[in-house]
RNA sequence: CAAGUUAGCCGAAUGGUCGCUUCAACUCGUUUGAAGAGGAAAGUCCGAGCAUCACAGGGCAAAGGUGCCGGGUAACUCCCGGUGAAGGCGACUUCAAGGAAAGUGCAACAGAAAAAAACCGCCCGCAAGGGUAAGGGUGAAAAGGCGAGGUAAGAGCUCACCGACGACUUGGUGACAAGAAGUAGUGUAAACCCCACCUGAUGCAAGAGAGUUAAGGACUAUGGGCUGCCCGUCCGUCCUUACAAAUCGCUUGAGUAUACAGGCAACUGUAUAUCUAGAUAGAUGACCAUUCAAGACAGAACUCGGCUUACAGACUAAUCUUGCAAU
RNA sequence: GGAGGAAUAUCGAAGUGGUCAUAACGAGGCGGUCUUGAAAACCGUUUGCCUUCACGGGCACGGGGGUUCGAAUCCCUCUUCCUCCG
């Protein structure tokens, strides 16, 4: 996933939690809000999730599975997307297909 | 062969497709090529570099740290080699290991008594009183131990043997060891302390950019500094916000590898070769195939040297140790 | 990434080398007095884990070592939690 698309600044995170809406999976929530500088994606893994290296691996997955969908989701929003404690234990096609359960669930995905 | 001891080393491998970060190249394309986490990257427990703080400059103090000896190192509370003590049959391991005769404090309960001790006992004496640490329960600890002499009763009071300290002599750079005149009121300094040595503060969220900037607020010369006082020196000072989440600091360094030389070793010197992450919401992933012993602990964030803690397993070395068997 | 602090009954907290921590004190639980009933007030009692029929005994101050005759307290180390620095 290119730089152009990510989400950096903290006020942005926070823009999008206050304002935004929230979808809620079984592991995964989304919060999204409209974006007028395209699509722009974050990632958020709390301590809970695990030490280091395991936040780094959700992280990963998350990023790979996100761009393999990029193509098909709708660029005008700004995502947030946090983990919850049980993604630790999940594999790359398990976290994949929560990412799209959530994504349908908020009617941004063709 | 079994059980150990010490030291070192590695910590999945190979290929394919898609993708990420940095750098380089040109035909500037969303091409091609190269490189891309650790032994602990961790804890942040020490020591430095580097940066800023009014030239962070001198003296005295306070506070903190270290504590057998010699060496190594940029430096260290680290490392190496010794000494002593404790543990182990042994190879070997562990140790904040100076001073209690500079002074002060503490030693609860029990006990006559917890430091220069007479309650009971023993002895002398009519008694008053005196002598006495052999015996007595307690306690973590009771005034060196045991035997003989000695005595009114006793006692290192004397003697032999053993233990502690030890002027001096010898050996050693030294800690110390061996011998030894002689000495005799316990423990505690990770209680205060004494002695010797060391330490300015803050940390890359430092700081540069960055200024005689702009705006707002507070305190004022009887003022103000990143411990206190004195001296010296300097200045109005402090806080918030904006330019300003850009860019730099940011990786060539006490660097890495090999060889030779010196040294018991830690380590040092010389020569040659080599460049090996630099991100900034934070780069190593996903899928497939093959192999084996089926993959532990775990993710760089300014950089080094240590310490400590976590760790599946694999391998190597030793004229190493103990036991058994054989020769 | 860096700097600092805390951990003691169910909860909040005192204790900073010594008579079992009387785990003080407060809140809470249980029982009683009062009331038609309750609240408040007052009085008493209880307070972790293991073992025992019981009496009683042992272990416990976040975990593990050390110093000391003796540690919640002093020293080292690990764990968890909290705060601050843009």
């Amino acid at each position: 996933m290119q730089r152009i698309y990510r989400l950096k600044s903290n006020g942005a995170f926070h823009y999008i939690y206050k304002k935004g809406e929230r979808v809620k999976g079984k592991n995964l929530v989304l919060y999204f809000a409209k974006s007028n500088k395209g699509l722009k994606a974050g990632f958020s893994v709390s301590k809970h999730v695990g030490n280091s290296v395991t936040r780094n691996r959700v992280k990963r997955h998350l990023r790979e599975n996100f761009r393999l969908l990029l193509n098909d989701i709708d660029h005008g929003y700004s995502f947030v997307v946090v983990a919850g404690e049980k993604t630790a234990d999940m594999n790359h096609y398990q976290i994949g297909d929560e990412l799209k359960f959530v994504l349908k669930k908020a009617n941004l995905i063709k």
